[in-house]
DNA sequence: TTGTCAACCGACTAATCAGTCGAATAATTT
DNA sequence: AAATTATTCGACTGATTAGTCGGTTGACAA
């Protein structure tokens, strides 16, 4: 299962993500990419048909590493608030450990370049995540809402708690992150 | 104070956002960005010194009209939860209204463009924002928080909910929208 | 009328970029 | 060992781009 991938590849798609998430894609030009990962124009050529296929991959390739990582710590046991803030507070984890990878697919995600091919392929690394959204659904503990509008709720709080640690870093503690939690689940008032 | 503002310029702006919300910053040469103003290149430079301030004034510019837009109905009387509501309704409706405007201060906040300065300046016109947020945490209606994550928080959930009705147009409507709020403010489960 | 100046034009240039190609080398197969 | 294939190189090319420049036009002033 563990596929044999050339290390120079490895050291392009590093290269490429560093530089892609400091200058932009068309910002950063492909004879860059290869001499900051060591190797020469033709070899990134060698790897990637064309400068759009690296970026695909890469994105692709992160969003897999980023659902692996998460879906590793999933436990399917507890409440399902208990459940939801477990999932939470890995996946802000994870984005706080992994900001060039998680500023790279916020940085996709907002460019003109996704497809919806794209969005949807990197969408099946989460399955987990629409299962405990049909589950939430289903449950009777949630506000009457459509399905859509818990997808996008979900992406979102995500977005704006890993967006908020990462401009103030001063703030994480795993205290403050289940504060967010809280607050994102239960509201910002107290009623 | 209304500024005689040369068309031409204006036509160069419109042409910019239209075009970057499309193909990206620097996948959009400035050549286009003329034709489709229907003036010339060097028309554009007389305008603006370089690419870098034809995209800053784009910003700077777009950020003020959503801002002004914003505050021009914005009331100061009622509760903080009627007011926050109202403020919410008009910043998400703004945003349904100038899908294109929005897009691109999205695009640009995620680029690597974006400045501590252009950041800030554009942050200026957003002071009854500053003032509410005041409002709020010395209100006591919040649970207690930092100042800096409701800065985040607010901006979050605007952006969660504008993206989410633009993904979803089917889905605009007064009453969803005011769901959208009670979810944010008062949170998505039911207790 | 003459002079001045800002707005405007578009051909042009120097620089940069994505992608090619033929050759060299390393790894694998026969 | 010989032949075949995969990997790597970097000089090169054709296309594109940001920005320039010399000149034209039209408005307004002296």
């Amino acid at each position: 299962m563990t596929k044999d991938v050339s290390e120079k590849k490895q050291a392009i798609l590093k290269a490429a993500l560093e530089l892609f998430v400091d200058r932009g894609f068309h910002n950063t030009p492909t004879s860059l990419i290869a001499r900051q990962a060591g190797v020469a124009t033709g070899t990134l050529f060698h790897y990637f048909k064309n400068k759009e296929e690296l970026i695909d991959t890469l994105y692709l390739e992160t969003k897999t590493k980023m659902g692996q990582a998460i879906q590793q710590n999933f436990q399917n046991t507890g409440s399902l608030d208990e459940r939801m803030r477990q999932l939470f507070k890995d996946i802000v984890k994870w984005g706080i450990l992994n900001p060039k990878e998680y500023r790279f697919i916020q940085q996709f995600s907002n460019s003109p370049f996704i497809t919806k091919l794209t969005r949807d392929t990197a969408l099946d690394h989460f399955e987990y995540l629409t299962n405990i959204i049909n589950e939430l659904v289903g449950s009777g503990e949630l506000k009457t809402v459509y399905p859509e509008f818990i997808e996008d709720f979900l992406e979102g709080v995500f977005n704006l708690a890993i967006t908020h640690f990462r401009r103030h870093p001063d703030k994480i503690s795993e205290e403050n992150i289940d504060l967010v939690f809280d607050i994102c689940w239960h509201g910002i008032f107290v009623t």
